[in-house]
DNA sequence: TAGTGGTCTAGACCACACT
DNA sequence: GTGTGGTCTAGACCACTAG
């Protein structure tokens, strides 16, 4: 006998046909555990694994809260991450690509930036080539989507720049842009590699994205070189489901 | 009170340092959710979450059979996706950039060519700018690393260029590689647009991967265009935890 | 305060593939 | 044949927060 389709696919497929057809639109509760069990006459247990795979879908949030689970906007956002055209716009335009790529999709960009110096986990060290526990200049940006969490990206560079280019380590936006602000310095970056990985969550990650422990991130690790060596690298943590980044280049 | 730790975290932690510090080496059978119940003095429902959470980590393979969960190989390789001098070496070697990355790593690289027509999925039409169900050409490689599945690649061609080049019918290797016999036909890739997404993997895609449900897949989506229109598409599908992409980009 | 999801248990049945 | 993981149940306790 050929294995059966267990109890828990059902009632996911309903739910999961429910918010295509537009029944449970996004920000709606989901059913509870509880009701779905009724419903389907199975265990809250089952119950709870057919919403917990729509939450690794991306569908549904966690919401291990009373609220409950909420429905998700699934609109996938198309990140340039690599297209002349965008990036002459950008430049000229002084506009932050984030800002760029979402209202270009009609979408509300946001943006909370928080500085610090930390010493350099030894990944980081790496790609600076420096050496581990060496302080580092850390400029973060949480990004929202919508008013919605959305990916955050954290920017590292060596002390020896950020002395010599004080506002880096200024709270909040920065006009011209800091990678302006350090080419007028004579720190040009010529070229970049991204190096991407995906994995799941951190806890840490999972909180501050709200997505579930199931959604997989992709941790874009975007390093700027000058004469073959690294001035500056950004990690970019992307939330599964919601964002396609897109590569131009050449043959 | 703060919510405690929840009691899976504990044994997942300890057969994660198990294999960091090599006691179970790659290929090893992990331990079985009956013995690790009986050592912590938990479920065997609670020892199977550790074990599957060391799964979507891609720790440890989904084994739902008798022999039970392995330990998977988990060095990471990377990928160069744009490289130009990469590019440059394997375009005058005739050699694919699987074979010339994985050796490069010092590994061991096989693939399996499997061909067929039919009809194109609407994401496929879309890309190659056609209508859905049109027929399209399919050339599918299963790509091996160390002797274990690692990802596979299906390339798209319209039936207007596989007349043409008829060599794109052929079942196994072709030899100077497609793109090189399409150019002698007159097209000529141009430039390639990669768009990236990751998610769980569908039950197909872990079966044939080898990984749990856990451990998502990102989809590269590379369109070859020329004058501006798509003349192929290759979609790959790389598991998470062990494959690195880098793009190098100018500035 | 009441209802949510997160976690945990003890027990059960099953398909499956090693042996 | 036999032990594996996959699945399922009924019940339980808990931290948390919306109302």
């Amino acid at each position: 006998m050929a294995r059966p389709e267990p109890l828990y696919i059902r009632p996911a497929n309903w739910v999961r046909q429910q918010i295509r057809e537009g029944h449970l639109a996004p920000g709606a509760s989901a059913p509870t555990e509880r009701e779905l069990a009724k419903q389907f006459g199975i265990s809250r247990d089952t119950a709870g694994r057919s919403l917990e795979l729509l939450v690794s879908e991306g569908l549904l949030t966690p919401g291990n809260t009373r609220a409950g689970r909420k429905v998700r906007n699934t609109r996938v956002l198309p990140i340039h991450a690599s297209h002349s055209e965008q990036m002459e716009r950008r430049r000229s335009a002084g506009v932050d690509a984030w800002v760029s790529d979402t209202q270009e999709a009609g979408r509300e960009p946001g943006q909370a930036i928080d500085v610090r110096v930390v010493q350099a986990i030894e990944e980081i060290a790496r790609w600076l080539e420096i050496e581990a526990d060496t302080p580092v200049a850390v400029r973060r940006r949480v990004r929202t989507l919508d008013g919605e969490p959305s990916n955050t990206a954290t920017t590292y560079y060596s002390m020896d720049i950020a002395r010599e280019v004080p506002e880096i380590l200024d709270p909040g936006d920065v006009k011209q842009g800091v990678l302006a602000l350090m080419a007028e310095h004579g720190y040009v970056t010529e070229h970049y590699v991204d190096a991407l990985r995906w994995r799941p969550p951190t806890p840490e990650e999972a909180a501050s994205l709200g997505i579930g422990q199931g959604v997989a991130v992709l941790i874009q690790s975007r390093t700027g070189y000058q004469d073959g060596h690294p001035i500056h690298i950004t990690q970019t943590v992307w939330p599964g489901n919601t964002i396609e980044l897109r590569y131009e280049l050449p043959a």
